[in-house]
DNA sequence: GGGCGGTTATA
DNA sequence: GTATAACCGCCCG
């Protein structure tokens, strides 16, 4: 790609920015802060918006400068900065610091001179573009060097120039002399304007052409011009910008650089700012450094796409689309809730030939195919077994094509799994992130061509020739991706991963989503409208007692009450912007704090009805009579699963609260609810991974592993290991898993930090292969970047090498856990293929139709649920062969909790 | 309306 | 001390 050099008026950027932003905002010490975040802002908008591969960032001299000796009045007529102003002018370069871009400033020298002489210097070499609102740079615009003023959003070319002040670059100098300048006090000829300035020019050419014929002028004129020659003279000496300083820079220290994220969180931090697209976007930045270089957009050449309106034409495609040995497809349709879409169109990408656009039912003049019909005559392309369709998120594809009775039976690619795989790290795996990302391609936006909020329309009803735009990319795009990133899965070892897992387990998903899950609405509602009355009375009960009624969701309101209020003082824990008023805390006072026990009674509750009780009944599904949730494939770092609309992976259990609400969700009439879960999964796992003989030896045996680990930590024998004991080795054991240290030990199980060390140390000395284990991890993840799980899924860990200790810290932690956490997620995958696949062969009727991380659940035909139980229990403990076994608990009922 | 902090449900 | 989703209040734009 081109390269391109960004020089950035420094000065004239931060007073804008103080200006631009007039908010009223202070950090926690009460600094202003308005100017340092429009300045990040902006510099962070013109890097998205330019992406230069180079960029520097020039101020003023904070003295006096040359032209102030030629002129003592130069620049007189400007007041001081404000004071608010001054105090961000530190903050500022600390900024720039933090962003690693390059900063000059030179004594005796304004920023326009080194702009100058960076412009000469490099300008036969890179494309340039400074970026300032002052007119005085236009001087230095030729045909490769532009000036940018971002807050007028123009671009001066020299042609632009020519247009504004009549002359060309090169004269603005002499036009500026002669002109004058108020805003820098530069006096010029007195009486001459713009006006007679361009008339000048265009007669004189020049300054030294103008007073050669001065005698030639007419009355006023010739006076004021031959009036004002000395300063004249002088302006032209203060407008002329230098091109000839002595710096000794090169166009490499210029090149574009990740921020430094640890110094610029900590900045954020200090000025109070939340986190925003420069830190979120930490992890691309550092896996994917050139990102900035290699956006150079492909512009996609939106006149080559095809909007087919005949059925002769689609036939005449398919012939095509059977010959490929891969399509990209992609559907518009009336919702996102897939029970409820209808699809508007269809559009295809593929090698060669040029993407098409299928509109269905468009409100629009021209005669569209026949949805029907189309799908029918595209049959022959679903059910292709040659060929494969390429899409992003295809399940979205897959299910809505479900819905009108079609399976899609060809061979899938899925573009948003691809990237998930290559970056599990990162958050968004969404097409218009993902064109951006790796394909330095913006998107046209659903919003750009629907709108937005209450004015935003249907996709049918977005004109004909813009939808083909739309959509059209969206399947060229989700191509090209496909065509980037496949090679990329092959190179780092994921192709078994995403060919012989990932993508079964897309189908599989399919499946349980559209199944979806009965649950019992008149029970959920007499389960409510119980605990809802029980709120009302502990609600007068905290008001009696706090002498006031406030909000008691407001955790602010509640620590007045407690802390202010009452005065408490015990278990007081401060939270980043006030007092806890946390479970934990509030269970440390619920004995002597009647208000305490209360508030635990109050939040339970609301949380059970806001989330569950309130939000269930309501998602059942008119058509099917059940809930439908959607299993995320690519959102978890480690590999998970996890599950939204609702969320049926955390569906209270605990408590008999809790468990009520289990007993919501039950079988159809004649169906059972089987219940699978992994017993002690990750503690296996682990034993696997580190290989530790004892460890081992107490899975091969088939004991408690909670309470070996405390007959070996505490010194006792196992039948001696008290309830006390147990739990603490509990708590060691997940701890172990999740990388703690002996401080947070010692406060879950409530002894001092160093007995809480001599616990670890024990735990150690009885599993002598685990500590070397994790030391190998974080050096492994050192040494690569990333660790890796039994099946090579990879996370990259950017913190590990971190000079900040807490990022550091933390990022051990996450290399310690990945592997076990991320193994587990993909043991339990390979389970749900071979419990899917095995369903199918032996022909049973039972349907998956929940995974909640080390659980399957089915809903099985009544008269087979015992021997399916028999079965699927083995087959799933057969999933994976480790170096232990694995152990599969299992149950039915007629609801979720009975089974579980 | 969007983003964030605090809180809590799960594995 | 790992991994999530979702609720509410609060503050900002």
């Amino acid at each position: 790609m081109d390269s391109h050099l960004l020089l950035v008026d420094g000065s004239s950027y931060i007073f804008r920015a103080f200006y631009a932003v007039k908010a009223d905002l202070t950090n926690s010490e009460g600094l202003p802060t308005n100017a340092v975040m429009g300045f990040k802002n902006m510099l962070n908008n013109l890097i998205k918006d330019q992406k230069p591969t180079h960029i520097a960032m020039i101020f003023d001299s904070p003295g006096d400068t040359f032209r102030n000796e030629i002129y003592p009045l130069y620049k007189a007529n400007r007041g001081a900065p404000p004071e608010d102003l001054k105090l961000q002018f530190d903050p500022i370069f600390e900024l720039v610091d933090c962003l690693c871009v390059k900063t000059l400033r030179l004594d005796w020298y304004e920023a326009d001179d080194i702009i100058g002489t960076l412009t000469k210097k490099f300008e036969n070499q890179i494309k340039i573009t400074i970026i300032s609102g002052d007119k005085d740079l236009t001087q230095l615009v030729t045909d490769s060097v532009f000036m940018l003023d971002t807050m007028k959003r123009f671009l001066f070319t020299p042609k632009e120039v020519k247009e504004k002040f009549g002359v060309t670059p090169e004269k603005i100098p002499e036009y500026l002399a002669l002109v004058g300048d108020s805003s820098d006090n530069i006096p010029g000829a007195k009486g001459v304007g713009p006006k007679t300035a361009q008339n000048l020019f265009s007669e004189y050419k020049s300054i030294e052409g103008i007073y050669q014929n001065a005698e030639s002028l007419k009355g006023k004129l010739k006076e004021k011009i031959i009036d004002s020659k000395e300063m004249v003279d002088l302006s032209l000496r203060l407008t002329k910008i230098k091109t000839d300083l002595d710096l000794s820079v090169e166009l490499d220290d210029f090149l574009v650089k990740p921020p430094d994220y640890d110094k610029l969180e900590e900045f954020y931090v200090r000025m109070s700012f939340r986190k925003d697209d420069l830190l979120k976007t930490q992890a691309s930045g550092l896996t994917d450094e050139n990102s900035l270089q290699e956006n150079l957009s492909k512009v996609l050449d939106y006149d080559r796409y095809e909007l087919v309106l005949e059925e002769e034409r689609l036939r005449e495609l398919v012939g095509i689309f059977i010959k490929q040995r891969e399509i990209a497809m992609d559907f518009e349709t009336t919702s996102l809730n897939v029970l409820d879409a209808e699809i508007v169109g269809i559009s295809f990408a593929w090698g060669s030939g040029n993407p098409v656009y299928i509109p269905f039912c468009h409100q629009s003049d021209h005669k569209q195919i026949d949805l029907l019909q189309a799908l029918s005559i595209l049959r022959p392309v679903f059910e292709n077994k040659d060929l494969a369709i390429i899409g992003q998120n295809i399940k979205y594809e897959i299910l809505v094509l479900k819905n009108y009775g079609i399976e899609l039976k060809c061979p899938i690619f899925d573009s948003m799994l691809e990237s998930y795989l290559l970056d599990a790290d990162l958050n968004r795996h969404g097409l218009d992130e993902l064109a951006q990302r790796h394909l330095g391609h913006h998107n046209i936006t659903y919003e750009e061509v629907t709108g937005k909020g209450k004015s935003q329309i249907p996709f049918a009803k977005v004109p004909l020739d813009i939808a083909l735009k739309y959509a059209a990319e969206d399947s060229e795009v989700t191509f090209m991706l496909h065509q980037k990133l496949y090679p990329n899965l092959i190179e780092q070892n994921l192709e078994g991963l995403y060919l012989d897992m990932e993508l079964p387990l897309l189908k599989i998903l399919a499946e349980m989503e559209s199944h979806g899950i009965k649950i019992n609405k008149d029970y959920l509602n007499e389960l409510k409208e119980k605990h809802q009355q029980e709120i009302v009375i502990i609600s007068e009960e905290i008001y009696g007692l706090a002498g006031e009624e406030f909000n008691l969701n407001s955790t602010q309101q509640l620590s007045r009450i407690l802390f202010e209020k009452l005065e408490i003082t015990k278990g007081i824990k401060k939270t980043k912007t006030g007092f806890s008023t946390d479970q934990k805390t509030l269970k440390k006072l619920a004995f002597e704090v009647p208000i305490a026990k209360l508030m635990l009674n109050y939040r339970s509750k609301t949380k059970l009805i806001n989330t569950y009780l309130e939000v269930l009944p309501q998602l059942i599904h008119p058509r099917t009579n059940r809930v439908h949730t959607s299993f995320m494939q690519s959102r978890t770092a480690t590999g998970r699963l996890s599950s939204v609309n609702p969320n049926l992976q955390n569906i209270p259990i605990k408590g008999l609260d809790g468990s009520n609400i289990r007993k919501g969700f039950v079988s159809e009439e004649g169906y059972r609810l089987v219940s699978a879960d992994y017993s002690q999964i990750e503690l296996r796992i682990l034993a696997h991974l580190c290989d530790d003989e004892a460890l081992i030896e107490v899975f091969e045996n088939g004991l408690d592993i909670h309470t070996q680990t405390a007959a070996a930590v505490f010194g006792v024998d196992e039948t001696e290991v008290t309830s006390d004991q147990r739990r603490a080795s509990k708590a060691i054991n997940f701890g172990i898993i999740y990388g703690m240290g002996a401080y947070s030990l010692a406060g879950e199980i409530g002894v001092n930090n160093k007995t809480a060390q001599e616990f670890i140390e024990a735990y150690y000395r009885k599993y002598p292969s685990i500590k070397p284990f994790q030391n190998k991890t974080i050096e492994f993840c050192r040494e690569k970047g990333y660790v890796e799980t039994l099946f090579q899924r990879k996370r990259k860990i950017p913190g590990i090498d971190s000079k900040n200790h807490m990022i550091k810290t933390g990022a051990e932690r996450i290399a310690i856990n990945t592997p076990i956490q991320g193994s587990a997620a993909d043991l339990i995958k390979m389970a749900m293929l071979k419990a899917q696949d095995w369903i199918k062969n032996s022909g049973t009727d039972a349907k998956m139709i929940l995974q909640v991380h080390d659980e399957l659940v089915f809903e099985v035909e009544e008269s087979q649920a015992t021997a399916f139980s028999v079965q699927i229990k083995q087959v799933m403990e057969r999933a994976c062969e480790l170096k232990v076994p694995l152990v599969v608990d299992i149950g039915n009922g007629t609801n979720w909790l009975e089974a579980h």
